[in-house]
RNA sequence: GGACAGGUGGCUGAGCGGAUGAAGGCGCUCGACUCGAAAUCGAGAAUGGGGACAAAACCCCAUCGCGGGUUCGAAUCCCGCCCUGUCCGCCA
């Protein structure tokens, strides 16, 4: 959510930042501004009677107890009270309308964002070189069938289109890839394991700005009302709502691996072979709460520890920065590192890290008590270290010998207990 | 899922229709005493918003789990919901 603050004093400036972002938006702050006005005047006024009916009733408390007739008081009073209600009623309509408003709102893309679609993304770094190998490379479905291990079939049998099943060492692959990434995460680079529910309630959905925005692209539960989280951002950057924060714990640093479920309702027909998009995958997220001031070091530091993954695989990757109109609802800062799939021959997007600055920490009001004694929002940052099917697609592919078997990257050797799928 | 008990400031805990934004205690900050500390004494201290202002002081409003209702007036009474605890049931 912006800052309602920075609309009000700095209107032209928050408009330019925004239409970088899509066209169309810039009018929506003109209507927030005329509302959030229309609000304040109407907010002025009702305080008025509300001080004046406090006043008065408290001087009829003084009279009765005084022992004097206070009922001929009564009549004016009253008149007041519905006045003040039907005001209300229309400030509290007000209210719903700018916050409904305010919610549906992008965040303000940082001024080393550059400006336009996907055209003006910045490849900022390339690690490793992709593997071309003198035989002719398979898919990654194709090798996972042949092998043994990821049966699309039965996983459409099971649940329609849009979900996975692993097989035998398919599915160890899996539990040894996530062992693999928690430990990098927590002994390396200071993380503490999480292992959170999988269903929020609708206020955590607000919080992270996936609600209102984007129901249908979620699961939700019609029973109770609970979402199924659609990333491990959600119950991770939640864990502390609604608190106040000691100056001294920040930052804090989360890891979690949860199932992640979307409904994909836009992308119908887009990568549609393999498990490049699922209704249902597995993901290992980071997160951290900082304070503003150190965010941006944060985000450095985050996309580089999303990268030791590949890293330590030993798979062919590149940075990349998005600009303006390409990142996230709530980012103001975005990088994706897209890995290489050399069956399919592209970068598969395998992890994005972005800053929110205090977007998401308005919307959940998560403070820190700085040593001033002053509350302020804290910095939220998510980021994927790393998502797995595409994990899995880009080592089949990178990896795969002439005689069909798999290599497996000699790092997680210790987990999985063989070399060769 | 059922029954009962609860939800009040950083914590604990009183208040159960009016002068209470909230007693007492603990903790915290500042000051006095002290060589220093402890103890003691004094003072201060919630959050959000609006107005005014260069800014602060200041004025006002809201907030006692959340949302409605009754009332001139609600932490207090009524209704609904959420959460916590205990017991019972069910269950991995």
């Amino acid at each position: 959510m912006l800052d309602i603050n920075l609309i009000r004093h700095n209107l032209l400036e928050t408009k330019r930042k925004l239409s970088s972002r899509a066209k169309g938006l810039a009018p929506l702050l003109d209507e927030v501004y005329a509302l959030d006005s229309k609000k304040r005047n109407l907010q002025t006024e009702i305080e008025k009677w509300r001080a004046l009916r406090n006043k008065q009733s408290k001087a009829i408390g003084l009279k009765k107890l005084q022992g004097e007739k206070v009922e001929e008081e009564f009549g004016a009073l009253k008149e007041i009270g519905s006045t003040i209600e039907e005001k209300e009623k229309e400030l509290a309509n007000l209210e719903i309308q700018l916050n409904s408003l305010l919610l549906s709102l992008p965040n303000l893309p940082h001024e080393s964002v550059p400006c336009g679609g996907t055209e003006a993304n910045q490849v900022v770094r390339t690690w490793g070189e992709p593997p071309q190998p003198n035989f002719p490379l398979k898919t990654h479905w194709e090798l996972g069938k042949a092998l043994g291990i990821l049966d699309l079939e039965r996983s459409a049998k099971l649940s329609g289109s849009g979900f996975s099943l692993f097989l035998g060492k398919g599915a160890k692959l899996q539990r040894a890839l996530i062992d693999f990434m928690l430990e990098m995460h927590t002994q390396n680079h200071g993380y503490k394991e999480v292992w959170p529910p999988y269903l929020v309630r609708e206020a955590c959905m607000m919080g992270t700005g996936h609600l209102p925005k984007f129901a249908n692209d979620m699961y939700s539960i019609n029973n109770d009302g609970l979402y199924l989280i659609p990333t491990g951002e959600v119950p991770l950057t939640n864990l502390h709502r609604e608190e106040i924060l000691s100056e001294s714990s920040l930052p804090l640093r989360y890891v979690a691996y949860t199932p992640c479920f979307r409904l994909e309702a836009g992308s119908a027909g887009k990568d549609t072979r393999g498990i490049l998009r699922l209704h249902q995958f597995d993901k290992v997220e980071l997160v951290q709460i900082t304070k503003p001031e150190d965010s941006y070091g944060a985000l450095e530091e985050m996309v580089q520890h999303a990268e030791k993954v590949l890293q330590a695989l030993n798979l062919c990757y590149r940075v990349v920065l998005l600009a303006s109109e390409d990142m996230g609802f709530g980012a103001a800062k975005c990088y994706d590192i897209e890995v290489w799939a050399a069956g399919i021959q592209s970068w598969l997007e395998i992890s994005s890290v972005s800053n929110l600055e205090n977007f998401q920490a308005r919307r959940m009001n998560l403070r820190y008590k700085s040593s001033s004694g002053k509350n302020i929002l804290c910095h939220t940052l998510n980021g994927s270290g790393t998502a797995l099917p595409r994990l899995v697609a880009a080592i089949l592919e990178n990896n795969q010998k002439e005689d069909g078997r798999v290599l497996i990257p000699e790092k997680i050797r210790a987990y999985f207990g063989e070399e060769y799928l």
